[in-house]
DNA sequence: CGGATCTTCGTGACATGGTCACTGATAGGG
DNA sequence: CCCTATCAGTGACCATGTCACGAAGATCCG
């Protein structure tokens, strides 16, 4: 297991902190790694100090009783995942959960740490309010989708952004009903509508975009 | 008007402060006034203060583009509004909003007061962190409840939140519906049948517990 | 009092989305 | 090559949202 270097330089809170506390992080956190697949945080595993991802994507996403799933929003590298401060600060129950969604290296800063941090340096202090802040506009978009969207216009619009550059989205119908919070045989139906207005065409774990200019268009139909 | 006397002594995070501080603040802050009905702050209004609530309801609901609402939260005296901040720092849109539910006296502290404070004392940190953790894990309880949860569900427990200790809600279909972010028919709709089976009883504008024991049932079905 | 008007509520027909119970299709491992 | 697990498709049905009305209080004013 090889070491990350000064990871420090990575996050927009630490990057200009001066030297000598910058050294000082280095030795008070410590550098988890996380498989792909693993659980991060959840109901269970109520996590005690502030995560720094350095590398991967975490996808936080919420349970539902029957099993449905929705996901709420991603942290990637150089973002901190607040929402298990959040609890660790409110020492509420809540039921959402973090899944490596790849391979993860993430730091972890001791809540003294970040207690210390937060007093002394404005700049920090602005990253993690800026984090906390992020994440409730996030949840209010996850809101209005939810509430008032309709399914076929949020379906063409994670298909895009899961997409990113290319075209190709390797996913199956039962996880892309789990990113929307809805049913697979909800997503098989749309996309069968995709495939016949010649939007998409599929094949078993995987969807192609054959006209992404339509499909953005739907998506923007708001 | 009359003044308020001194607010310090009202919020968790400012009680706590030594006396000198608090005078200062006593000066820094400005009190405001809103009626009831009066826009508080949305996406054309936003503040660049953080408000402390001293007295009165401030309800925070979603606007979607078709008209249709939904409330996301409220605040009650004695708590700081952090969704005013949020945007403030992090400046982005959002499409919230909030309203004076009843008449409100408020507590405005400056940015720069603001920044102070958090810098300074630890005492008002934790107050902000919790603010600010209550709110995500409300959010969270909206989004669980409108992708997964059922409206006759979510209709009995808003009934009895919104009763308090009394059996009398003064509401409108109309406004149930904002509450819920369903629309009106699918609340009359849901009221007959609860009339239908001795739940409630409805006369214009005001709906009657009847039976509370047995929505309250209803309500915890999840 | 008796309309004119506004708000609130009720209702039926239909569209969309979620649930259930299946069947069929495909990939990979013995 | 068959077995099995996973993934996708389908039809029936229920729950919820939308639309287009009309009816039943409330309010105002002559």
């Amino acid at each position: 297991m090889q070491s990350v270097g000064d990871w420090t330089e990575l996050f927009q809170g630490t990057r200009q902190l001066p030297r000598a506390l910058r050294d000082r992080l280095l030795g008070l956190a410590s550098v988890l790694r996380f498989a792909k697949g693993q659980l991060v945080f959840g109901p269970d595993k109520v996590p005690d100090t502030l995560l720094f991802l350095v590398d991967g994507v975490i996808r936080v996403a919420q349970t539902s009783e029957s099993g449905r799933e929705i996901v709420l929003y991603r942290v990637e590298a150089g973002q901190s995942c607040v929402l298990t401060t959040a609890c660790m600060l409110a020492e509420e129950a809540y039921n959402a959960e973090g899944l490596a969604e790849t391979d993860l290296v993430a730091v972890a800063l001791p809540r003294s740490a970040f207690d210390l941090l937060v007093a002394e340096e404005a700049v920090f202090r602005r990253f993690v309010f800026a984090a906390y802040s992020r994440r409730l506009i996030d949840l209010l978009r996850v809101v209005d989708d939810v509430a008032f969207g309709r399914i076929d216009v949020r379906l063409a619009g994670r298909l895009l952004s899961l997409a990113g550059e290319g075209a190709v989205v390797k996913t199956t119908h039962q996880q892309l009903a789990a990113e929307l919070g809805t049913a697979r045989e909800v997503v098989t139906r749309v996309l069968q509508d995709f495939q016949k207005r010649d939007l998409v065409t599929q094949t078993r774990g995987q969807i192609t975009l054959s006209d992404p200019t339509r499909l953005e268009a739907l998506a923007g139909s708001a």
